[in-house]
DNA sequence: TAGAACACGTGACTC
DNA sequence: TGAGTCACGTGTTCT
């Protein structure tokens, strides 16, 4: 192939070199004695001209690619243009930030005591035969609280298929998603559950109080310093 | 403003209104019978183009917006170029991807027996005073587990700084950090808990031989249906 | 000066 | 047709 020449053409054609530039004096003839001194500088202007083409035509490359990336990396058909495609990516990254910040939030146990319970029975897939609450609490932690809230769910009839406990630093925060037969069970139960969790909470703190007290801002400094080693 | 008349003069002036195309037929003088029409076909054309040119603006004004809201995303400085804004887009996703993906991983109990024990010394800001190890298990879930491992852990003279005890569908992963003196420890320590939980663990399948054996299916659909109710 | 990055208007293509 | 999208080459600005 010859790029070079058929570029040049090109440029003369369209840069205006047969028209505005030829109301100037770029019409020179090739016997003018400025003819050589004028190829020279047409040379160097095309050179330059050919070499910003070809840096654009990479930058826009570099782009693409990018954005080709990011197309299979959403799972997109190529045929999404590039304004779609970036507004799925910034909807993806937010909610993958938002994400890990709910795992961590959620995980990890607050400063303070927390109940929090949550009807799942839209969401159950278990026939409607079961409710499925999603239970939440944070408290200080205690040999024994393990049992009694073991106790309290056998007690409230209810099954326990997901449980999750995380403790750092003398407290804990767990999770737990339970099952709850609709025989003996309603969407008042939540009142049952937060009722039953409380007394829990009000046993640690007591025992807490008898026991080891404060510590509050060795934990904090402790839980900081889990958070850099867990995160490693 | 009257950017009307200006875009005509600038179009008229670029697309070769005055040069390729005066030399066929648009030098129509005014007088000439065909200049109505010529005149007609001229605004329609211009009119065309006038339209083509805004949506093109708002398209790149679309693409641009987005590619803000990415830089504010990812804390860019405006003078990040596109190309590497992008490259680090598909670096942040893929980064996010793979954390979420690692934290499920890491919560979530297998369907086999796992042992896992990782020496942090390097990691620690504990003056190096302490050597501190993340134990990761995975086995079937049973009663005095945890006081088992607690005792353990006391019997190691080791620390909790850290747990976390997910179960679901009879089966648990414990994953732990702990601390433990120099003075009575070194790397090699890596050793004696891996043996100890090895020991805990044989002690489980044992309990599950003979109690409650077998389910090994019903687990994993449970363990799926819960996958749901979590993400919900 | 040369090089990099950008916005622009345009021709070509698709639905 | 017309609206939408893309790649292209160019002019401009900043370094």
């Amino acid at each position: 192939m010859q790029p070079e020449i058929s570029d040049q053409i090109f440029y003369s054609f369209l840069t205006g070199g047969l028209c505005a530039s030829s109301t100037s004096t770029t019409t020179t003839s090739l016997f003018s004695p400025f003819a050589i001194e004028d190829k020279v500088a047409e040379d160097k202007a095309l050179a330059s001209l050919r070499n910003h083409k070809e840096a654009e035509r990479k930058r826009r490359e570099r782009i693409n690619f990018h954005l080709n990336k990011l197309r299979n990396l959403l799972s997109c058909n190529s045929k999404t243009d590039k304004a779609t495609l970036l507004a799925k990516v910034v909807q993806r990254v937010k909610e993958l930030k938002q994400q890990t910040l709910e795992i961590t939030d959620e995980t990890f146990p607050s400063e303070t005591d927390e109940i929090n319970v949550l009807n799942f029975e839209d969401c159950s897939n278990d026939d409607g035969r079961r409710i499925i609450f999603k239970v939440s609490f944070c408290c200080e932690d205690r040999a024994d609280l393990l049992q009694d809230l073991m106790e309290t769910l056998k007690y409230l009839q209810m099954e326990t298929l997901f449980a999750d406990m995380t403790t750092v630093g003398g407290r804990t925060r767990n999770v737990l998603v339970v099952a709850a037969d609709k025989e003996h069970h309603g969407v008042q139960s939540v009142n049952f559950l937060q009722n039953a969790l409380k007394s829990l909470l009000e046993r640690s703190s007591k025992s807490v109080m008898m026991g080891h007290g404060g510590g509050g801002e060795e934990r904090l400094k402790r839980r900081r310093a889990l958070d850099h080693i867990i995160m490693v």
